[in-house]
Order: structure tokens, then C-alpha cells, then sequence
DNA sequence: CAACATTGCTGAGGTTACCTCATCATGAGG
DNA sequence: CCTCATGATGAGGTAACCTCAGCAATGTTG
């Protein structure tokens, strides 16, 4: 029998509550992502791509807010998928550019609308209130 | 120069937010660790000891949320650093019970007080008022 | 009470998503 | 030119998980 005894009742900071729902959100959206063979950090990739067009992977990596050497791992798996290509920045012939194939606009698109989907599922449990609410406070949390 | 660049303005929905803060959330966190040489889930475990006394990895899981394999992986490395010791379970000769040392005691009850100046520092942007909303909204995002 | 399933822990091995540091080519400024 | 900065990547590492298999102890049941 599952007793789902997770602290609960406990003095649990606000910050463990945080985490408690972040690794709820995690398994969900990761298990929402399994049509597509994508990872979560696969995906948030694919949604730069979509939204700025090419960019080089040092862009890609501040968009994501990580290490550059991290933006090309990344793009080497997309790659290895088919969902990005890369090509010589023309402008730099030390850089790349990275894009999405039409094979990635698709699988983008898709995930996309899956994510909302998704996200709806999650956060419907509140109401249009609550969701306004707490997407004005993290927007503040964010920095 | 550091632009901080990363998505702002964009139409990025509410978990892309979510995650932006917590990953700020899970760097502070992280740094905030430093002076104890304990990682975050480590410092996760030793809550839950101090809080609730001896308990079988098992148990120890369950208020974790994680697989039982893992809470063994945290319970190894805690008992390397000292800070936690296994003992046979006089109920049930296959379980153990898991306890703070009194190191751990001492570790464990200082970094409860940085963790808590530290989630001061992270949510004192917020006002009371919007502390205890977002406490309520994550509650009920929690199930 | 013997047989069998269940429970509790852990070894082995894998994954994701990061990281730093070193290297190499190219580009930009004096 | 010569030096320094920049863009990408190879090499190698880490934290925090996971599953699956195996072993010992326990509980259940015919």
C-alpha cells in the first residue's frame, strides 16, 4: 500500500514545497514528452529554436541559461535525431548556426501544443486567479 | 560582459517560468551548501532525520519521494562524511535504521538555520502577502 | 510447518543534464 | 604581424536520480 507519507503536515519551508512540486512537474512533462523521443532539455531547445530562428550555440546557451559546452550537447543530440542542422555562419567562420529541419519544426510544433496541453493539466487545478497570481510571483522570483 | 539575455519578454508559459526559478533557486541553494561540503539532496535527507529521528532507508525514500536504491546512495554518502551512522533495526533483522551522529546533529542544525537566512534572501523579495499565496498555490499544486 | 510470496536493502549498471578545463581556429585591435 | 579575445568542441567529471537482479529475513497459508 502506497501511504504517500511524504512530509506533508511538517514545518516544510516554502522552499521544500517548491521542490516537492517541482519534481512533480518534472515527471510529468518528461513523461509527457515520450511520443516524441525528446528530452525535457531536448525540448526547451527546440522552443528557442522555434521562437528566434537560427541562432549559434553560445546563444542557444544564454536563451537556456547554461554553459555554452552544455549548448552543444544539446544540439548534438538534436542533431543526431534529425530535428536541428547546423550550417557555417556565414558572418563567422568560427561560429555555427543552428536551425531546426522540417522534420524539427514539426516535432516543435507538436510538442508545443503537447506541453500546454500538459500544462493545463497541471496547473488547472487552479483557478484563472491563482494561475495569474503565480505567474506574477515567479516572474518576480525569476530575477 | 554577461547580457542575461534569456527569454524574457517572450510568450513563455507558466512552467518555463517555474523552471527559470528554480534553477536560480537551485544554484543558491546549492552555493549556499558549500561551507558544509553536503549536496542539497544530502542536506534533503538530514531534514528529515532531524526531524523524525531514526528511520529505515525505506522510510527515509517515502519523505524523500524517491526510489528506495536512491536513499541508499544518500544514506552511503552521509555515513562517509560521518554524519549519519546505520544500525540493525532490532524489530526486523533485514531492515536498518538510519541516525544522525552527533556531528550530524551539529551539521544538520546549522545548515537548517543557512538554509532558512538563505530561502529568507531568495523569497524576501516578496511581501508576507505574497509568501503566503505562493505557500497556498504550491500546496495545492503539490497533491 | 514447509512452501511461497513479500519485504528491505544493496550491487551493478544506466541516464540526464549539467559542469570545468584545455585546445584549436578565427577574428579584431594596436 | 602579434597578441588577445571569442566560438565551438574534446575530454573528463559530478549530482541525483533510475531499473533490474539478488540475497536475507519475514509473513502467510494450505
Amino acid at each position: 500500500m502506497i501511504e504517500h507519507t511524504a512530509d506533508s503536515a511538517d514545518d516544510e519551508s516554502l522552499a521544500e514545497t517548491f521542490w516537492a512540486v517541482a519534481s512533480r512537474l518534472r515527471r510529468q512533462t518528461r513523461d509527457s514528452l515520450v511520443p516524441w523521443d525528446v528530452t525535457p532539455s531536448q525540448s526547451r531547445a527546440l522552443g528557442v529554436l522555434a521562437r528566434h530562428g537560427e541562432v549559434r550555440p553560445g546563444t542557444l546557451a544564454e536563451h537556456l541559461r547554461i554553459a555554452p559546452r552544455s549548448a552543444t550537447e544539446v544540439v548534438d543530440d538534436l542533431q543526431a535525431r534529425g530535428l536541428v542542422e547546423r550550417r557555417p555562419d556565414p558572418a563567422d567562420r568560427r561560429a555555427t548556426l543552428v536551425a531546426l529541419t522540417a522534420e524539427g519544426e514539426r516535432v516543435s510544433t507538436a510538442i508545443r501544443s503537447a506541453r500546454r496541453a500538459e500544462a493545463d493539466r497541471f496547473f488547472g487545478h487552479l483557478d484563472d486567479n491563482d494561475r495569474a497570481e503565480l505567474a506574477r510571483i515567479l516572474r518576480t522570483l525569476r530575477g
